[in-house]
DNA sequence: ATTTTATTGCGTCATTTTAACACAATGAAA
DNA sequence: TTTCATTGTGTTAAAATGACGCAATAAAAT
């Protein structure tokens, strides 16, 4: 092999999923406690030999939320060499987080490929942990309870490319419900931004990217005028995700 | 492991660098033309399991082209398991094309993550091959050769995220010299983009960016009006590719 | 030396987009 | 019936964009 050893060349190769939720107003995260630890993790899992890296964080997320059809894009390979950290596989194997057979594995280098997810809150009932750990919970983006290894450089990575991707592309399908109001889309918007945006001028951009159908019916319930209900055109949200929604040049 | 065998998830990880170069109009790439086979390649390498990805590109880069302080951005892990080709090795070895004890390697699945580059044409003064091809040079974007693998793939999407961050990212620093005239950056938009663009509302927006100095000299040598010479404001360039030149909201 | 030529610098004007804000309508609760 | 917070639909000024006009100019042609 040119250069290398074999055994210099194989490695691990692992997704991690920063799945979003949106609750309340907050941007949340599904995240897992590990056992026998004071800290927490991204779902994510190994990818075998014969297995598409997509099907693997395919797989992840079904696992956790028992969902199928979500929206999930790879957006950065972390691939330091410093990733892993020697003796880290024997220490969690010490205190029973993970069975001693793994112990070595973990201790090998390996990269991993973050997946972000966006996904409707309402429709994870009862997230599952995994073997390694004994809870997975929704955690708000803005009060994260301490992350294992570079996980929380993984989450601001992906925090920060939505971020972006905001600029160009829509957002909204798989993270609200199927029909919603302007300002629950808004309220995305803003929590996903951190920023406050005037009501008036987001409703005239926003239904001038054409993604957008307004449905007969209204929410009622508030003490307050009743907001037109919303839903995304699906066949042109698609491609508005696809050609891009600013021009630029 | 969770789930696997072990030999069922150690993998190889290698690295493909699409490098773009800008010369007579025309947007290139430097490509490696294979022994023994009339196909092409793009410059790659394995990641060794002690090297940082980033290493490994900027290691093949500099190997291809000698140079080393070149802008070096990965864009997308191609990770799917048909990748790979079961006696794809054996028939490059049979005719030649590697050494025969690469065989089992090169039928091994891999992932590879793309790269891409933007380089100073002039700056590569004689590309050189490595191992397994006979000649490495520019070819035009617009008149490819057969490329080996899913390496087209690679290309265009490499091409389309260039196109992509154009529209919220400064070019031409790494890809234009030192100084160069306001036509010349046009014309760079241009090739990269595949359409044509008004000359004064091209210079308005692009001095609106702020990034631009214009030196007090002037290019001379043409039959015409001699045109001013402009360079980055380096440290403004910088932080545009941080923060983004669209705000979008 | 003068004219020609293609190209550059700088500017104009109409249109579109954006930002900031006003006001009436509404639906439940007081 | 009134109150209240919130929504739908505007308006207006400022800024950005798109489509041009025209004089200046550097070398080559006359």
């Amino acid at each position: 092999m040119p250069g290398f050893a074999t055994d210099q060349l194989l490695q691990g190769l692992s997704v991690d999923c920063v799945i979003f939720g949106f609750h309340q107003n907050e941007l949340k995260v599904l995240l897992l406690k590990l056992k026998q630890l004071d800290m927490w993790a991204l779902p994510g899992g190994f990818v075998g030999v014969t297995e598409d890296v997509d099907q693997a964080a395919t797989r992840v997320l079904s696992e956790r939320t028992g969902l199928e059809d979500i929206f999930l894009q790879q957006f950065f390979l972390f691939g330091d060499a410093s990733r892993h950290r020697a003796g880290h596989g024997a220490r969690l194997a010490e205190l029973g987080a993970i069975p001693a057979e793994w112990a070595d594995w973990l201790d090998r280098r390996f990269v991993t490929l973050g997946y972000y997810a966006l996904v409707e809150y309402s429709r994870v009932k009862a997230p599952k942990p995994d073997q390694t750990s004994e809870s997975c919970e929704w955690c708000a983006l803005n009060a994260l309870p301490k992350l294992m290894l570079d996980h929380s450089e993984i989450l601001t990575k992906a925090h920060d490319t939505l971020k972006k991707h905001l600029n160009d592309q829509p957002i909204g399908l798989n993270l609200l419900p199927a029909q919603f109001t302007m300002p629950e889309l808004q309220a995305l918007y803003e929590t996903v931004l951190g920023t406050t945006l005037d009501r008036r001028n987001f409703q005239r951009k926003m239904l001038g990217y054409g993604i957008l159908n307004r449905t007969g019916k209204r929410m009622t319930g508030a003490p307050h005028k009743a907001p037109w209900l919303y839903e995304f055109d699906e066949e042109k949200y698609r491609l508005a995700l696809q050609a891009g929604l600013n021009t630029g040049w």
